[in-house]
DNA sequence: ATAAAAAATGTATATATTTGCAAAATAAAA
DNA sequence: TTTTATTTTGCAAATATATACATTTTTTAT
């Protein structure tokens, strides 16, 4: 059902660019968007998420999508461009075909599988070619905005 | 005053070495250690340490400590068993997409590869994704007991 | 189209966690 | 030491989250 899918898309929204402190608080917001729920089904749709909890700087509770644990640690040190290397993203049905420049395509793929977005079932990577399965009927614009979050340089290629 | 402090490092270690899945579970376990407190007071101490919770495969919440957010699977010691690797199965359509942990791709496809079964085509390994393609019009849950031929060992989780 | 199977959801309830408040323990000040 | 302030804790109650079970909705097969 479409439904449902969307609902976790915008749930996964919420989330990210809110500190939503309860299930029933983000059961108010989903019902500003049309979605309405109970609190069990966002318990069951958290869970299905892998969202997490953390501590604020108040030690208040809110809740985090898991890419977003990793995301700190990838972004604290490394400098490194991932622009470099990009050749081409193109689609065969909904399956995603990234190409690199030969040797790249790890260290792309690694990227990709490092950020686990719900859009993104998984990457298998060549040497100069990545292949992206999207998350059963995703469509192909939504797997395009999810690269362009992980590779925010490559934002006009994508 | 020094036995909370105790309390907090033993309760910092209890965490980071167990799979600790609830405050009364840790009471527990403290209290065999000598530490003798309500669970109350653990939910301020978990505070204190900012230990958030996860999802383990099983979609089963436990503790971690925020440090080891980061850390990861890095301390794969143990000698790994056969099926050890695995980590997920998933299907977009009638793809399957198999994730190990990394390195352990290439080990599995073979075993797939090797067991020929009618029902999958072939397979595509990265370093952690495997790519199993179905043979046109083979459903899922055929695909799915095929795995579990292969993976006795597996047996649940597929 | 209809039947059968599988998935999603709500309701009510169980389980788990947090917190206000008062008491006890500890540290600091006189 | 005695007094006073601060921290820690327990208790009980409030909140918050998870789940068993029944029902509805959707998908799959016939």
């Amino acid at each position: 059902m479409k439904d449902r899918i969307n609902r976790l898309m915008a749930i996964r929204k919420l989330i990210t660019f809110n500190r939503i402190r309860s299930q029933e608080e983000l059961m108010g917001k989903l019902e500003k968007k049309g979605f309405r729920v109970t609190q069990a089904t966002l318990s069951r749709d958290l869970k299905f998420l892998k969202v997490t909890r953390r501590y604020d700087e108040k030690g208040r509770l809110y809740y985090v999508m898991p890419e977003s644990l990793h995301r700190e640690e990838a972004t604290s040190q490394s400098p490194l461009r991932f622009d470099e290397g990009f050749v081409s993203l193109e689609f065969s049905g909904s399956l995603g075909v990234l190409k690199t420049l030969p040797g790249y395509a790890s260290s792309f793929a690694i990227r990709i599988d490092r950020a686990a977005k719900f859009e993104i079932l998984g990457t298998v990577a060549g040497d100069d070619t990545i292949l992206i399965i999207p998350r059963d009927g995703v469509p192909v614009k939504d797997i395009r905005s999810s690269l362009k979050m992980i590779f925010p340089d490559l934002e006009e290629k994508l």
